[in-house]
RNA sequence: GGUGGGUUCGUAUAACGGCUAGUACUCAAGAUUUUCAUUCUUGCAAUAGGAGUUCGAUUCUCCUACCCACUACCA
């Protein structure tokens, strides 16, 4: 049997948004399940949009998700079929583009963009969209209208022809998605799609991707599902060449969470949610979050996009990529576009902050503490985490949590004072915190008196926290001890009305 | 406009012709707790509409509606 390769192959126009993403861990995915390849494949054949840095950008986000390449741009290994960027493949792809003007499937255009310009401006007076197909391209400037001579001649002198596709008449094309299933398409309704650009010398998508699958020996494409519209040329072109086509899945698109459309950058801005990885500093200086940057586990993230489209067919939610890597099957691939939504991924970042080990969650403590410019020593820091860990969705929420574990409230909450602050209360709570030895003591000594806990308690709390909410006052007690506490208790004293 | 794809609670999905349509997130209520959070329990909530095939349709077929993608010398 054939070896299962794969690849994911994005364009550098921009940063990796999570849709991206969840097309290469698919991928990946697919490949390691059959102990196959998954390949990196930078195509860059659009000059005018490249943009500095979304390659590096691209390799990063891979790279921090553990969707690791065999093959391709960035990987260090054997790399058989190098180049693995298009740009640098250039020179390949010209002749199998005239391969197929020579088999009668292609041709020479040399119409120019004024010219198709007014051909659909005219089109579009008339109430009629312009289609460039058997149609239409017997009135136009192409090596099927033009003599031996004429085509030679400007093929020399000029420099802004192009080749196009010959899409055949009267066909249907028979194809099969791994997912969707059988599909048909007229070829009457499809056009000659530009394969290869004389301009900058460059083949457009639909050539290089099929000269470089076949090359590289892809047996699965498996990619976005704005793609099945290109799918019958991408057949005709493996029939034309007379090469075996790989197998094709289509995958859902992911969503925005309100509304409707694909998921964009816009929505992540509005909504509060990150859209890329990565955090992305455009050329022009715009500033998109990340889900690295925003407190997200890789791991996390990983598991909640493979959900996104994909069910494991049980009620397992959580797993780590080797368990996706065995659970994962293209027939439990959904066909229909997935809205994402940000509670659910927030509840998978908390789940896998739960796994993570004290230690480990300690260790990303202590920066942000020092941040704050608490300097506290590592095995105390590591009680507390082990303290408050299940309350928190991100480590950055453990100071905000926790804060008052590391210094004294500047100021109270007025609407926990007014409810709490009130003179019987604090005479209670003084007495009880003074007398007493620890928290247990404290605790007893409210009882036997039958005086009412949780006023006192958040009596007690207030002075402690400014608040009236958060740890048991034994845990706060433990941390700050009896000495810190009882001085916190005169400063609210002093601070607050009664 | 044309072509293709899609449609189960608000969201992600399960149920490969046969239970009371299940689970998770969100939300609400209750229990626990000195408060908050956690935890636990319970609850709200869906097969887009219409025909047909069938003993029986969420599942198969057709029509309608709605949504999405594509319709560039972009990928």
């Amino acid at each position: 049997m054939k070896r299962t390769r794969v690849r994911f192959a994005p364009s550098p126009t921009g940063p990796l948004h999570m849709g991206g993403v969840r097309t290469a861990l698919y991928n990946y995915l697919f490949a390691k399940k059959n102990g196959g390849d998954f390949i990196l494949r930078i195509e860059d054949t659009d000059s005018h949009r490249f943009v500095p840095g979304a390659e590096q950008y691209i390799i990063e986000s891979l790279n921090w998700c553990g969707i690791i390449p065999d093959e391709g741009v960035g990987v260090d290994g054997p790399n058989p079929h190098a180049p693995y960027r298009q740009s640098e493949r250039r020179g390949i792809y010209r002749q199998y583009a005239e391969q197929l003007v020579n088999g009668g499937f292609a041709y020479y255009a040399f119409d120019t963009a004024e010219e198709l310009e007014k051909a659909r401006a005219e089109a579009e007076s008339e109430g009629r969209t312009f289609i460039y197909n058997a149609t239409t391209r017997g009135k136009l400037r192409n090596s099927l209208t033009l003599s031996g001579e004429e085509v030679q001649e400007l093929l020399t002198s000029r420099t802004d022809w192009t080749i196009r596709f010959r899409m055949p008449e009267g066909r249907t094309v028979q194809m099969d998605d791994i997912i969707r299933g059988h599909i048909e398409v007229d070829t009457s309704t499809l056009d000659d799609k530009v394969l290869w650009k004389r301009a900058d010398e460059l083949p457009t998508y639909h050539l290089a991707n099929i000269v470089d699958d076949h090359l590289m020996e892809i047996s699965h494409v498996i990619r976005g599902e704005e793609w099945l519209p290109s799918l019958p040329l991408h057949y005709l072109l493996y029939e034309s060449f007379g090469w075996e086509r790989p197998l094709f899945a289509h995958l859902p698109l992911l969503l925005k969470p309100v509304g409707n459309g694909k998921l964009s950058k816009r929505d992540g801005d509005k909504m509060g949610f990150p859209v890329f990885p990565l955090k992305w500093v455009s050329p022009e200086g715009e500033v998109s979050r990340g889900y690295r940057e925003d407190g997200y586990f890789p791991d996390a993230f990983v598991n909640l996009l493979a959900l996104l489209g994909w069910n494991p067919g049980t009620e397992q939610e959580i797993f780590s990529m080797d368990e996706l890597i065995e659970a994962f099957s293209l027939d439990k691939v959904g066909k229909s576009g997935a809205k994402f939504n940000p509670d659910k991924a927030k509840w998978f970042n908390k789940e896998y902050l739960r796994m993570r080990s004290d230690q480990e969650l300690t260790e990303l403590f202590m920066p942000v503490l020092s941040a704050h410019g608490i300097s506290a020593e590592k095995s105390r820091v590591q009680e507390i985490v082990a303290l408050i860990k299940e309350r928190a969705t991100f480590v950055s929420d453990f100071w905000d949590i926790a804060w008052y574990l590391f210094k004294a409230p500047e100021e109270y909450v007025q609407k926990d004072a007014a409810k709490f602050w009130k003179s019987e209360n604090v005479l209670m709570a003084r007495e009880a915190l003074s007398a007493t030895a620890s928290a247990h003591e404290m605790e007893e000594y409210i009882r036997e008196r039958e005086w009412p806990m949780g006023k006192v308690m958040n009596c007690i709390r207030l002075a402690l926290t400014g608040s009236s909410n958060g740890l048991g006052i034994a845990d706060i007690m433990r941390f700050i001890g009896r000495e810190e506490a009882l001085e916190r208790f005169r400063r609210a004293e002093e601070r607050l009305i009664i």
